[in-house]
DNA sequence: GTATACATGTAAACGGTTACATGATTCT
DNA sequence: AGAATCATGTAACCGTTTACATGTATAC
C-alpha cells in the first residue's frame, strides 16, 4: 500500500503526470522510498479504473502528450485512509550486513575493502542528500511551514542514516584491523 | 542472491535443517535479513536441485523426520562467489517516512502520536538485540574470536540503527510541537 | 552520429508473503 | 480441551525489477 499511498500524497500536492512522478520519486523520497516507471504507470491505471484519480490529457508541442493525473474526492479519501492506517513494525534488508557476517574468516584486507568501498557508496549518498537540503528543490515543494519542516526532517532522517551507517564502519574497521589477543601486531613489529 | 548467500552461510558453520535454519534466521540476522519457511524450503530444494547441497534424513523419534542439508564442494564455491559478487548501494523501504512526510497537515497531535508509537516499536526492537548480546545464543556459532568479532559488530549496527531512530524521533517531535513563529503558543497561553 | 530528455506503456521474471495441509507430542 | 512446538511442504498471490518497444527534440 505504500507506493499507492506515495502517489495519492504526490498527487494532492497538485497534479502530476506519471513521469514527472518518477521525478518526483527520485528528487524526494528517494532516501526511504523508491518505485520504477513501471510500477507508477501500472499504479495510475489502478487508481483510475477505481476512481481515485481522473486524467486530462495535455497535448505537448513537439514532446510526447502527457496525461496529467489529479485526485479526485474519493482519491482524497483513500488517502486519508493510507495516512490513517498503522504500520507494522519495519523490516530492514541489508546486503551488506549479511555478506559481513559470512565473509569472517576471509582475509582481513578483503574484508576492510568490503568495507571501505561501502563506506564510499554511503558517503556519496550522504553528499546527495546535502545537495537537496541546500537547493531547496524539494522543499519547495512544501504549501506550509509546517509542510516544509517535515520535508525538511525527512531528509534529515536520510543524513542521520548515513552518518550512523559511517559511524558502525569505522568502529568494526578499527576494531577488525586489531590483531586478536595483539599477538599478530607484535609479530609484525618484530618480523 | 542475497536468501540464498545467507543459507549456503549458515549450512558453512554447520550441517542444518529447514526448520533450524528458519531460527537461525530468526535469532541472528533478523536485524539486517528475514526469511520465512517456505522461502527456505523453497531455497533449499533449488539448492540441492543445483547440486550446492545434499541432505541426510534423519529419523526424528516421536518428531517428524528431519532433513539436514550440508554444502558440497560446489556450494562451497557458489558461498565464496557470492561473498565475491560487489552489491549496489543498499535501498531502503522506510513506510513511516512516507506516511511522515504526507501527513503534515494532519493535526500536530495525531503526527506526534504516530511518532511515538513508532518510537515505542524501535525501542521494543532495541531491548531485544541487547537481549541477544547479553545472552551469546548467537555468539556461540561463531568458531573463531575473528567470526565472534563480526557476529557482534553486526548486532551492534541493529543497537547503532534504533538509536539513531530514536534520536530523530526526538528530534522530529521537539521541532513539530514548537509552534511555528511562536504564534500558537502566544495565543494558548492568552486564551 | 550518439546520447540524453521527454513521455508513454507492456511482458516476463523474480523475490517475498500469506494461507493452507498434515500429523505427532508436550505443555497449560 | 486447546494451544504450542516440531517438521515438512504446496499454491496462490502480490509487489518489485528488468527488459523491451516507440517516437520526437535537443545537446554534445
Amino acid at each position: 500500500m505504500s507506493l499507492r499511498g506515495a502517489i495519492l500524497g504526490f498527487l494532492s500536492l497538485e497534479p502530476t503526470s506519471g513521469y514527472a512522478l518518477k521525478q518526483r520519486f527520485d528528487g524526494s523520497v528517494q532516501s526511504f522510498w523508491t518505485a520504477t516507471q513501471s510500477q507508477i504507470y501500472r499504479e495510475l491505471h489502478a487508481l483510475e479504473a477505481e476512481g481515485a484519480v481522473e486524467v486530462e490529457r495535455l497535448p505537448g508541442e513537439g514532446k510526447p502528450d502527457r496525461k496529467v493525473y489529479s485526485l479526485t474526492k474519493s482519491g482524497r479519501g483513500a488517502l486519508a485512509k493510507w495516512l490513517d492506517e498503522p504500520l507494522d513494525p519495519l523490516v530492514l534488508r541489508h546486503p551488506l550486513l549479511l555478506q559481513f557476517v559470512f565473509a569472517a574468516e576471509l582475509p582481513p584486507a578483503a574484508l576492510d575493502e568490503r568495507l571501505a568501498r561501502y563506506a564510499e557508496g554511503v558517503l556519496a549518498m550522504r553528499r546527495d542528500y546535502e545537495g537537496r537540503l541546500e537547493s531547496d528543490a524539494i522543499l519547495s515543494l512544501a504549501r506550509s511551514p509546517r509542510e516544509r519542516a517535515v520535508w525538511q526532517l525527512a531528509i534529515e532522517h536520510g543524513l542521520g542514516w548515513c552518518d550512523a551507517e559511517l559511524a558502525w564502519i569505522a568502529r568494526a574497521r578499527k576494531q577488525l584491523s586489531r590483531a586478536p589477543k595483539g599477538r599478530k601486531r607484535w609479530t609484525r613489529r618484530t618480523r
